[in-house]
DNA sequence: TTATCATATAAATTTTATTAATAGTAAAAC
DNA sequence: GTTTTACTATTAATAAAATTTATATGATAA
């Protein structure tokens, strides 16, 4: 059996058009019918239902089932190849979300320093939403990742080890600024700076609105945590933001949340089960790990 | 790339020689040295050291990367082709270890019968612990699975159902017959029938053991529970049981274990995230499930 | 030195995949 | 009710590929 086969295997699933997948593939037609032909040979069973009738090819449950197998299988090789790829280059290809990248990975730095790691790492900046995808595609060796709930995805080791609340920031003009914890029910008809989609700053804020069933009054939304501590020291609404994201020498008041349900910032460190480990890799976890508990 | 190619990779690392992999598929030695190039030829990498003087093929890191990844297609592979040889048999083939198909399983049968789902049921009986082996590498459609911790199985959805006390179970000859309960540290002179390895029973009977610390005597030790129960009744030694398997009418006394720590016999019904539930299927689930939530 | 073991190479052969050309079939367009 | 169009299948020819046979190479062991 060939793996060609199987990519025009899944390729007609999605398209269910003969003509249509050789053209993709820049291949004869026929191409397309003999292998086919071949792998519902392979597998003894009726894939699809070559009903013109109905002017469109039906896949049976065959078909669709063996269709999960063949995406794991394709996705597999492609994490494979990717993985070959950048094995020998000794460099950790290694996921940082803008938040952690700002505000918490500066200070394990130093560590990874000493041990001599910075020049191994390869850091990539994206959403803590992407990471998860581009980790199991292959596209990345290892990440910090920001979640609300710990990280349970089959294939992937998840090390959750740092943990921080979601806090309320005000500018000290703002009559919030004398309090020094607020419930989150109580901000209805406050206005809102907040982050964009990618965040799960986002998510969490959504969940809250949810729970009291209001509608935020937002004001702004921006991708750039700069931009909305500069609007709120500003004074044109205020901002849920995790404490990690405010240190305490800014000229902002952050206030707790005094809700019992809340949800948590949660920075976990995560790779493939099946990516082996060598030795600069496993020094690193390690080197997060341990920085991480000293804290 | 070919499948074939990727079979001979996989018994390559594994043997770490050319002719024995030949002899093992049948085919020339030459056949596997071609099959070698291609895939390193395909993935840009050196997956072995032929280094004659050491008089062992090595495999590179790259090499054992690669085939983590060869490892889990062949068997994605393996696994469609078991399931789609059933697909069309209206059967659901359903895996059920003895205890919980001897205790639990009969008073499901009317509900199943009731919505003429038993025809499509073809159980197959083992240990928990090879149930989820096979659920894995697809030779099972569905399982109900005993263990200790609720199943955490990447590529297995698992649904816990039911919750299960341990027993110490002792004939009425017994002294401890007059108690109601009793902690197991209390039980280090007993005389214990015990189940063989396949059941979950001996893995938390053994956890109990280490906790205390104390070697237990064992006198007997079965894969047949009614064996087991026969020789408790005959006062040869005692035994450590689930609730489930010990029905009241029986001529057994049963204590409860007063140990703060102690494991559950747990029941959950089990298939693999990537199993597509037919009509058949959902129905089989939903009664499975609704009926372990009236009980 | 010779024998032995393990892998590589090369040419010939076999097997398999692909193409070009064409046929078949049903629905849509004229 | 032909003709066109859109899809898929079939066939023979061709191209590509994997495999074999025979042999070479290189290293260790006898």
């Amino acid at each position: 059996m060939n793996i060609k086969d199987l990519k025009y295997f899944h390729q007609l699933v999605k398209y269910k058009n003969f003509s249509k997948v050789a053209a993709d593939f820049s291949v004869s037609q026929p191409t397309i019918t003999m292998a086919i032909k071949r792998i519902e040979k392979q597998f003894n069973s009726r894939l699809f239902i070559r009903d013109q009738s109905h002017h469109e090819l039906q896949v049976t449950a065959s078909g669709y089932q063996l269709d999960e197998h063949v995406q794991q299988v394709l996705n597999e090789l492609a994490t494979a190849q990717k993985e070959l790829k950048r094995i020998n280059s000794t460099k950790v290809l290694f996921g940082l979300p803008p938040i952690i990248g700002t505000y918490y990975f500066p200070s394990i730095t130093p560590a990874l320093l000493r041990q001599g790691l910075m020049k191994h790492l390869e850091t990539f900046e994206t959403g803590s939403k992407d990471m998860l995808q581009l980790l199991l595609k292959g596209s990345l060796d290892l990440a910090l990742i920001a979640s609300l709930q710990p990280i349970e995805q089959h294939q992937i080791t998840a090390q959750l080890f740092r943990n921080y609340n979601f806090k309320i920031i005000v500018s000290p003009q703002h009559p919030l600024a004398r309090q020094k914890e607020v419930s989150f029910k109580d901000l209805v008809a406050e206005h809102f700076i907040v982050l964009d989609e990618g965040f799960i700053h986002n998510t969490a804020f959504k969940q809250f609105c949810q729970q009291y069933d209001f509608k935020p009054n937002i004001v702004y939304q921006t991708s750039d945590v700069h931009v909305l501590k500069a609007m709120v020291k500003e004074n044109v609404g205020i901002a849920f933001l995790t404490e990690i994201a405010v240190p305490a020498n800014e000229e902002l008041v952050s206030l707790a949340l005094t809700d019992p349900q809340q949800p948590h910032f949660l920075i976990s460190l995560a790779y493939r089960k099946n990516y082996r480990l060598g030795s600069i890799q496993q020094q690193l976890i390690t080197t997060l790990v341990e920085e991480a508990q000293n804290k």
